[in-house]
DNA sequence: ATCCGGCTTCACGCATCCTTAATAAAACCT
DNA sequence: AGGTTTTATTAAGGATGCGTGAAGCCGGAT
């Protein structure tokens, strides 16, 4: 049973170098020269993780990742180079799994392919077990009845409020820009759109009964955006 | 399993001073009195590490360093003059992993390569605990969910701090320049960014409970820059 | 057509954070 | 030791981002 890893990468002396240490550690490893031919193989082959450059010719590393979610859970690691601008990293991070900074020590990135995929397995296992039932402190959300509760009483929100939550609840502890819950919710993006998402942020933080101030649950990253308290 | 060393040093009595202790601590040597030399043994010997001096006949510890980081990610540190202050800041620029001055305690120079081979080879937590939680000693850095503890309470940075604070925990021990943070940070760096980066440091020290005059985590290093201890 | 709930936009106030500048304190060199 | 350079600290702007009430807009329902 070994795992196959994608291999997105331009650089042809990096693409071998992973290769050969992951293929060393026992995973079959296919690969991609750009950001279209891994989309391609991601959808037709399967692998169990990708590892994803950046800076690849075509479609780069944070489309990929953002079409590849778009269509699978499957883990992403990134690559970026260190002195790429930090808030790409920062927000890749968000988007992907995992991330990796150039330059790299090859066992290093063996060893987070195997955490990842560890951890996805777990966690896809947690899934299974548990109920649909999305539960945070005394918040529970009901993805199949659409209704939100708090220490059992039903809260209304909009359908936005509601897939809002919901993106948040699911993965509890991990920040969302607002262009990300944008685009989820609403397909595209404009750059006006930001002020949107706080409104809805302000409003469904006042049906949860928090306080924008001290909040328990929907807390704010300045210059990132928010993220649902993991209790 | 013995690990093999590359020292590139011209003055022929460093050279068997650096031999003489790394063998008595169990380690291959191998020598070069040259840059280019040194490229080649690299290359065909695939040593574990290289002892690097600045000031050689030919090719000298820069290009070296940077044609070497070309193909491989090797620990390289570097060996130099006590008052070639910028040549310190060039060769951490260009990838070095560590330095060393002259002249030095060629004990404190085994205690580093050790230092630096454990670093780089050893796979460190994160294959351990599954997470990838940047650790170094009581501090404990998530970088999904922005978040700083120490010892479990949570610390609350600001942005730039978080990230300065990251860039630091990446790579326990190195030290970076002011510049190569805030370029990292910020994108452009101007002259006058330095005492920013002061005030940056200072205030981050004093969250996470550090005297700058004896610093337990984040320390100066006059001249050069910054390092979190690795402890 | 009118109403109405929900989404969006606008404007303003507020909080936070980054930077600047000025001063103090080290560390270093001669 | 004395002067110089580098670093640390503090406080005060100034820039940026966030929150929120109110008004406008749009589409579905009555």
């Amino acid at each position: 049973m070994s795992e196959t890893i994608l291999i997105a990468e331009d650089d042809a002396d990096i693409q071998e170098i992973l290769k050969l240490y992951l293929e060393n550690a026992g995973f079959r490893v296919i690969r991609a020269a750009d950001g279209n031919q891994a989309f391609e193989k991601i959808c037709s082959e399967h692998p169990d993780l990708a590892l994803v450059d950046i800076m690849m010719p075509g479609m780069n590393g944070y489309e990929l990742t953002k079409r590849v979610r778009a269509k699978s859970n499957i883990p992403i690691i990134i690559i970026s180079a260190m002195n790429a601008d930090s808030d790409k990293i920062l927000g890749l991070d968000i988007g992907a799994d995992d991330y990796i900074t150039k330059p790299f020590n090859p066992l290093e990135v063996v060893a987070r392919v195997k955490s990842n995929l560890r951890r996805f397995y777990q966690l896809d296992n947690v899934q299974q077990n548990g109920s649909d039932l999305l539960r945070v402190g005394a918040l529970s959300l009901d993805p199949k009845k659409f209704s939100v509760t708090k220490d059992g009483a039903e809260i209304a929100l909009t359908p936005t409020e509601f897939k809002i939550l919901m993106m948040l609840m699911e993965h509890p502890g991990r920040v969302f820009t607002k262009m990300q819950i944008y685009e989820r919710i609403n397909g595209e993006y404009f750059e006006s759109d930001d002020n949107t998402m706080m409104v809805h942020i302000s409003k469904l933080r006042d049906k949860i009964g928090d306080d924008s101030k001290n909040p328990v649950y929907l807390k704010t990253i300045r210059g990132l955006g928010y993220k649902i308290e993991d209790i």
